[in-house]
DNA sequence: TTTGGGGTAACTGTATACAAATCCACGACC
DNA sequence: GGTCGTGGATTTGTATACAGTTACCCCAAA
């Protein structure tokens, strides 16, 4: 990857976002580790931009909750956010209620929608249960379709305030996601299952029980994520 | 108010902060209408300020909703978030879907601490079926009561990220209460009985029934809302 | 009177120089 | 040997100059 030519080719007025998705893609994947320290100058650097653009980058994904400021100083150090048990919680909640209002109103939608958003939804779990049952679980197609599930009914459902909230904080999942999935891999059936209830209550247009379905199927996933964590430790902290 | 001084007396690293807060006052309050231009040079001035804060302050308050960049051109021109019936049903769902979070840990709050949120929030609605019985409510008071009534529960229950997402969304509806608190005065009935049930789940630790009454106050109150909005008009759009 | 075009003014994006504040290392003193 | 202080290096915050783009205004022609 050669991030100098990235965003050098940028227009004018994309380069605080190309540094912004470059960077989050980084910590996302963990090759920014939790606790890394972020230079301004170094990153202005690498993208061969100045530091302009990069502190709107680093604005942006401190808002968003990718980085914070060391806890010591006055003046912020910018560092990559810790992955801890009880954050990844917090993280997961929040984001079920997003996805679970978004569920409501997918339930709500006029009918040719629908039943098309529905079909979509049983061809992806349908995929997954296949992803899932063979011998050795592809973890990367497993998260994929995992994603793609979650993603559909944002996409056709959710107003522009709620599709924005939840495009920047739904990366922050995959943080953890990403991190866990090997480990997760083991629980895919009860999420078949919660997947199931989902579609069945926005076919027959139940809002209220779509919303609480994906609120389970998210508050479960935050157990199980919770119970990995503390048996394999926390990242960025010690 | 004399802004000049406050951003020039602000230390080093609190300039972009202080701006943002004088600015969005400005916004919630009204006295920057939705649809006005925001112009860097302009603020800069006003604030005895350089551009660079100011761009801080631009950004946040764009990426959290107050300011939108004007539908045409590539290149941003911020001006005041409308205010607009569909966009108030939206932000009162998600503002509804957090604070119901909160309400859900407040119920599972260990006990000491319980009986007194609890307490608390009696007292607060109390004081608010009081003003709203007086033969001319003071509008101001009733509003700051069934705010204080909301923050509490999330100061008390909810965690890092949620007290975050929580700050930078809740203000967005102050925008809408603010204007209109005039006409939903006369609504408070409802409402009363709403924040009651609210109390009574987290005082017998009812976290489900808890979160399902801020979710039922927070839907009325869009519908209130929204029916408002469309007899007296939307602002910022024609 | 309205419409189209060109030129200018205004505004934002970027880069960079400078100032202030913090951290780190080294050394002196107890 | 340990601790505290001081000086330099590092890094962020701010201001400002410059470039590119957009919008607006004015005037001419239909």
């Amino acid at each position: 990857m050669t991030p100098r030519r990235l965003a050098r080719a940028a227009t004018r007025s994309d380069r605080p976002k190309v540094v912004y998705e470059q960077l989050r893609e980084l910590i996302v994947h963990g090759r920014l580790a939790p606790g890394s320290r972020l230079v301004e100058t170094d990153i202005a650097e690498r993208f061969a931009v100045s530091r302009t653009p990069v502190r709107g980058a680093l604005q942006r994904l401190r808002q968003e909750g990718y980085i914070v400021d060391s806890p010591s100083m006055r003046q912020s150090r910018p560092t990559v956010a810790p992955l801890t048990g009880d954050d990844a919680r917090e993280l997961f909640d929040i984001v079920g209620q997003l996805e679970a209002l978004s569920a409501y109103n997918a339930a709500e939608l006029p009918e040719p929608a629908r039943t098309a958003l529905v079909a979509e939804l049983a061809t992806i779990n349908a995929d997954l249960g296949k992803a899932a049952g063979t011998p050795r679980p592809d973890h990367n197609r497993l998260w994929n379709l995992d994603e793609r599930f979650h993603e559909r009914c944002v996409e056709v459902a959710a107003g522009p305030r709620l599709k924005l909230l939840h495009s920047s904080i739904k990366p922050q999942a995959e943080r953890y996601e990403r991190l866990y999935v090997s480990y997760l891999a083991g629980y895919m059936s009860p999420s078949l299952a919660e997947h199931d209830d989902i579609i069945a209550a926005i076919r027959r247009g139940d809002a209220a029980a779509a919303k609480a379905a994906v609120e389970r199927n998210w508050h479960n996933a935050a157990e199980r994520l919770g119970q990995v964590i503390e048996r394999v430790g926390d990242w960025g902290r010690w």
